[in-house]
DNA sequence: ACAGCGACTGCACAGGTGTGTAGCATCCTT
DNA sequence: AAGGATGCTACACACCTGTGCAGTCGCTGT
């Protein structure tokens, strides 16, 4: 148990409450966490955050709407900046998001953050466009579906953060962490699971199916 | 709502509260799940969920356990078989494990399921170890690590079922669902999202960064 | 000076939860 | 036939939770 995670005094209470619940929610899910619990790590009484959020449900809103305005503001940051490239904006996303992972992981199993996912799929819907201008042939699926499983895909080491630092032998936040992540991701972003061939072959083998 | 989910009386008592708690952890999450939400379902008084398995927490490593079970099972069915190619595989596991696809999805996310996630490294670790034999360039990462990763990737998609679900516009466990999650996993394992030489300079700069 | 208002606290309440336990029926063993 | 284990139920208990609410403090505009 790490003692003191909010800042001092320099956040609003609110603002801080907020925080707080998306560290607790993050960290043992919206059931588990308590009113209680947050208002403590948040320096304030449980009525506080009632009288800022009314319920518990709406704080959950709350930090949801508040991590889309973060994930939004990142992106359109990146897309400023014309030194951006997509491995850059792929490391500058894993950065920015680190404090959030835990936060985003049970939001989208359990189900809120519906706007999350799909503000989401725009944006690999973007990258995949810039992509397929060096893709010699064109995709039989759509490029929507491609982005949306896409997401899930660039989701998934985020969504199970314990489990592969875990299986690594090392902690992801850490510097090596990363950096090794980092090399596995080089490596299977650029080496196909299957050959064209074979992926045609299988697809014929799907129609054929019916 | 559906109403009913178990089989009528062909199972043990035992049996149907270890599918109906399957049910409830994977719908609702273990914490938001009651003992007697799942004795209901099961046909059983809340008492008898104890008795077989003595505490919540005890009938929730009794799922795992069983989890673990059916995968391991599967794996080496599917090994045994040799008419088995790596396509067929992940087709195959898919349909077996679309029934306690929410399940292993909660386990994973809520920290339970440590055994699955690594068993799962380890089957994917052999067909990589077959993929590898095709592959020209050796791979710089420990063939471990990179399945790690991609058994996390492969799992995506489950854990993220109902957004992947909304964002396609089908419902993922029809036929026309399936079909179309297979043409795009066709599309995305068969071309690479950045070329061997952007990835060789990726991997240059990381290395210049220390 | 004073009324109003928002930030904030403390406490009580009702509901739901996991768990403990006493007791019943049924079947199997000796 | 006796007796004990086993599957199973019903009920009570203590606890924790989200929520409601009355009230205090401090500021701000008039």
């Amino acid at each position: 148990m790490s003692t003191s995670r909010p800042d001092p005094e320099d956040l609003t209470a609110r603002a801080r409450i907020r925080d707080a619940a998306m560290y607790h929610f993050g960290e043992h899910g919206f059931e588990r966490a308590t009113i209680r619990g947050i208002a403590t790590t948040a320096g304030v009484s449980s009525g506080l955050v009632r009288h800022h959020f009314g319920s518990k449900q709406a704080l959950r809103e709350a930090c949801d709407d508040y991590l889309l305005k973060v994930i939004r503001q990142f992106n359109d940051q990146a897309w400023a900046d014309p030194t951006f490239s997509d491995t850059r904006y792929v490391y500058a996303a894993r950065a920015t998001m680190a404090k959030y992972q835990r936060y985003l992981a049970r939001a989208l199993i359990e189900g809120s953050a519906t706007e999350l996912f799909d503000e989401m799929v725009r944006m690999s819907e973007q990258w995949l466009a810039v992509l397929d201008k060096d893709r010699p042939d064109p995709s039989d699926v759509d490029r929507r579906a491609r982005a949306t499983v896409g997401t899930a895909m660039a989701l998934s080491v985020g969504l199970l953060y314990d489990h592969v630092g875990r299986s690594l032998g090392v902690d992801l936040s850490s510097p090596e962490g990363d950096r090794l992540l980092s090399r596995i991701l080089l490596d299977l972003y650029s080496h196909p699971l299957m050959s064209l061939e074979d992926a045609a072959r299988a697809r014929a083998a799907l129609d054929r199916a019916q």
